[in-house]
RNA sequence: GGGGGUAUAGCUCAAUCGGUUAGAGCAGCGAACUCAUAAUUCGUUGGUUGGGGGUUCAAGUCCCUCUACCCCCA
């Protein structure tokens, strides 16, 4: 029976470019989305860009342009990017568009008959220069427990305190550097907790969700009483004016998941279809895909808001976790930050398409890209095995036709045919992964048959000729039965065999038929294999992507009005003015205040954990001649001490030894950077000696 | 601080309700083959399932605890 599914990815924000870590969810939505239509289902996978906010008003202030050219640029680079990886969106909308302005207010005004809308007075910073409200993560200052300078306005990234940004000592607006100041605003709530009994019986029955998730809202938020939601932002904001409510908008996250509706709306007017039949009918299931930051956004307030307003629930919201590469995080420093435009330029789309998949499960683990396994993976299963059945087989039949009844292949076609249920089950749970390996193991059998089969050697005598063509026409069927396996996630190898075997692949069940008397055409290779220099080539120009980008940050936030920054006519490296600007030059002081601060070269004879201690290394310093210091460094998650032993650094020699909770501290080593894993040892040129003072 | 999650072969991952000797792919090693994009096929090495304790006839799986990492706290 043909279902009717509405599918959604997250919307991407607008103030930033895709890159390949968006990608895991497009991929996955897409995947699933055409699979579905494979199968004969009405699919409709619609998205949009996420457009309002602070974020995208100070940009549009800062580059001297209208939020509206703001938005529309990159909604263009985002299309571009998601055509580049073959994400095929029944409608790609915005939710700055009248389709979903008008839907807010439809909801709004049901939560409003509702009850569910009160007011309350909000104290918030407000950056007096910039003449708008801040944030918690706009604002930073001193930590008012351990007095370290330059902290988030939430916590202290230093001891780990938490507080709110009225408590930070000397506070500054990250946009204007202004010392912001304390106002009240009216702000408008929805009132969550009225909706507790459902949201109880939504997220811990039926299939809605992953169990880790449902776990989490239970244990985090539905255990106790549910806060009210703060959903209006005071003037000046990007976004929809609240009709009720002049000079209040809609906060980003109310009229963002709404976007869904309003892109569907979008898609319903341009062919024919009644949105109502896709948001308020039974019959239709609504599957959502996002990453697991944006969980409780999806699983709390979204379905409060459509079942207050009586729309359709999600069938089910699933969850995926994020990109690391390599086994971290992905950074810029390490060229890992990869773009997705970046990646398009060196890289076939297919292939990252497919390593996805041989990863994705239902779990909400982080996912890997690591790249050695990638090249090899992906050389290895879909050239060497995948591909080279065709290759290695419709050479013998080029330009002929397929045999006219289907040959005695000992039960191959039809083992690999009644795959097709499970198979299907596993796309159908999202578990990507295992299909994978399903379809690797039909790719092996298949090699082994044509290994046993062996057409070239069939080929040299004259009387075979039936035969060849018989291993030939098996050899090919079960390439492409595999093929229309793997056609959710190689779209473009789908079409390359359509047009070798000139047959379209229109729907799941060719797994079930084999294809008989049909011509072949000429082998044209299918795809080609990755190298390592490519990826090389990935990383480099992703670094280099960064720094332009990281100059343009810079550029940007400079001061309001001035553009680009100006550099030396010399100075060809053009670094970004970002470290300077998060700590601004120090007050002059005189050479005598320099002496003062006595630097030495010393060398680490010693270095190791210390126990009970989340960021210092205990260090043993030699400045020569027997003469020792014995330091705690805060570069644990930065260096490992087996590394760092025998090194040259530069240390502060004279500092007061001060006692630590680990005992007494005689100095200093000397390292730039921000903390965490972002600190960098000093070290002297070659030639230096320890006890050496730095002048 | 509170909460959610993860830890299995060198790497990336499986293992159904607690049930046979913990399995695949890649990498490694040994052979065969030479049609195929140096691909393929056969054979093979590799494990104290993060550490410790407990429940059970039986634990990778359940419970306690410790360690490391990831995420969330409107």
């Amino acid at each position: 029976m043909s279902r009717n599914i509405l599918v959604t990815s997250a919307l991407p924000y607008a103030n930033g470019h895709i890159h390949i870590g968006h990608l895991v969810e497009y991929i996955q939505t897409d995947i699933w989305v055409r699979f579905q239509k494979l199968r004969g289902h009405r699919c409709v996978y619609v998205c949009a860009d996420d457009t309002h906010g602070t974020a995208i008003m100070l940009r549009a202030q800062r580059e001297g342009r209208s939020e509206e050219q703001v938005i529309a640029d990159m909604q263009e680079a985002h299309v571009r990017d998601f055509a580049a990886f073959d994400i095929e969106f029944d409608n790609y909308g915005s939710t700055n568009s009248d389709e979903n302005r008008q839907l807010c207010g439809e909801i709004w005004q049901s939560i409003r008959d509702s009850g569910l809308v009160k007011q309350k007075d909000v104290e918030q910073l407000f950056d007096p220069v910039a003449g708008t409200f801040l944030a918690d993560r706009f604002v930073r200052g001193t930590c008012p427990k351990c007095g370290a300078a330059d902290q988030p306005g939430d916590n202290c990234s230093k001891c780990g305190a938490a507080y709110t940004p009225a408590d930070l000592i000397n506070p500054f607006s990250v946009h204007t550097k202004a010392t912001p100041e304390v106002r009240t605003a009216a702000h408008l709530f929805i009132e969550l907790e009225q909706l507790h009994e459902f949201l109880n019986e939504w997220t811990q029955s039926g299939d809605h969700l992953q169990p880790e998730v449902a776990n989490y809202l239970k244990g985090h938020f539905l255990g106790e009483e549910l806060r009210d939601w703060d959903i209006s932002r005071p003037a000046p904001y990007f976004g929809f004016e609240i009709p009720d409510s002049p000079g209040d908008y809609w906060y980003v996250w109310f009229d963002a998941p709404i976007g869904y509706m309003a892109s569907t709306k979008q898609w319903c007017d341009a062919n024919g279809e009644n949105f109502d039949d896709w948001w308020k009918n039974e019959q239709t299931e609504i599957h959502h895909f996002i990453g697991k930051d944006i969980t409780y956004f999806h699983t709390l307030f979204w379905p409060g808001m459509l079942k207050t307003a009586g729309f359709n629930l999600p069938e089910k919201v699933h969850i995926h976790g994020f990109l690391t590469v390599g086994g971290r995080k992905m950074a810029k420093s390490d060229g890992t930050f990869i773009m997705a435009s970046t990646y398009a330029k060196h890289l076939p789309s297919g292939v990252l398409r497919y390593y996805y998949a041989t990863k994705l499960g239902t779990a909400l683990d982080d996912i890997d890209l690591n790249l050695e396994e990638f090249v090899s993976k992906v050389n290895s299963d879909l050239v060497n095995k995948v591909v080279n059945l065709a290759s290695r087989s419709a050479k013998f039949v080029a330009e002929q036709h397929l045999s006219e009844t289907y040959p005695d292949d000992g039960g191959l076609f039809a083992a690999a045919a009644a795959k097709a249920d499970h198979i299907a089950e596993l796309y159908e749970d999202c578990r990507y992964n295992a299909a994978m390996r399903e379809i690797m193991a039909l790719a092996d059998e298949g090699n082994r048959y044509i290994e046993d089969k062996a057409p070239w050697v069939l080929r040299k005598a004259p009387d075979k000729a039936d035969e060849v063509r018989d291993v030939c026409t098996v050899a090919l069927n079960l390439f492409r039965q595999i093929v229309v396996y793997l056609s959710p996630v190689l779209p473009q190898l789908k079409q390359q065999t359509e047009e070798l075997l000139n047959q379209p692949i229109a729907h799941w069940d060719e797994i079930q038929t084999p294809l008989t008397g049909t011509p072949v055409s000429k082998f044209k290779h299918l795809m080609k294999r990755i190298e390592d220099k490519q990826v090389t080539a990935m990383i480099e120009d992703s670094k280099e992507d960064n720094a332009a980008d990281a100059n343009a940050q810079a550029a940007d936030a400079a001061a309001e009005e001035t553009a680009e920054p100006t550099f030396h006519e010399a100075d060809t490296w053009k670094d970004s003015g970002d470290a300077l600007e998060k700590e601004p030059m120090a007050d002059e002081c005189t050479i005598d205040d320099f002496m003062k601060v006595d630097l030495r070269v010393a060398r680490i004879i010693e270095a190791g954990h210390v126990e009970g201690a989340d960021k210092l290394l205990q260090l043993t310093l030699s400045l020569g001649g027997g003469e020792t210091r014995n330091v705690f460094a805060g570069i644990k998650a930065a260096y490992e001490p087996e590394k760092l032993v025998g090194r040259l650094v530069v240390c502060v020699a004279n500092l007061k030894p001060r006692k630590m909770k680990f005992g007494l501290s005689e100095g200093m080593v000397c390292a730039s950077g921000t903390g965490g894993p972002n600190v960098f040892l000093l070290s002297p040129d070659d030639g230096s000696v320890p006890g050496q003072r730095v002048h």
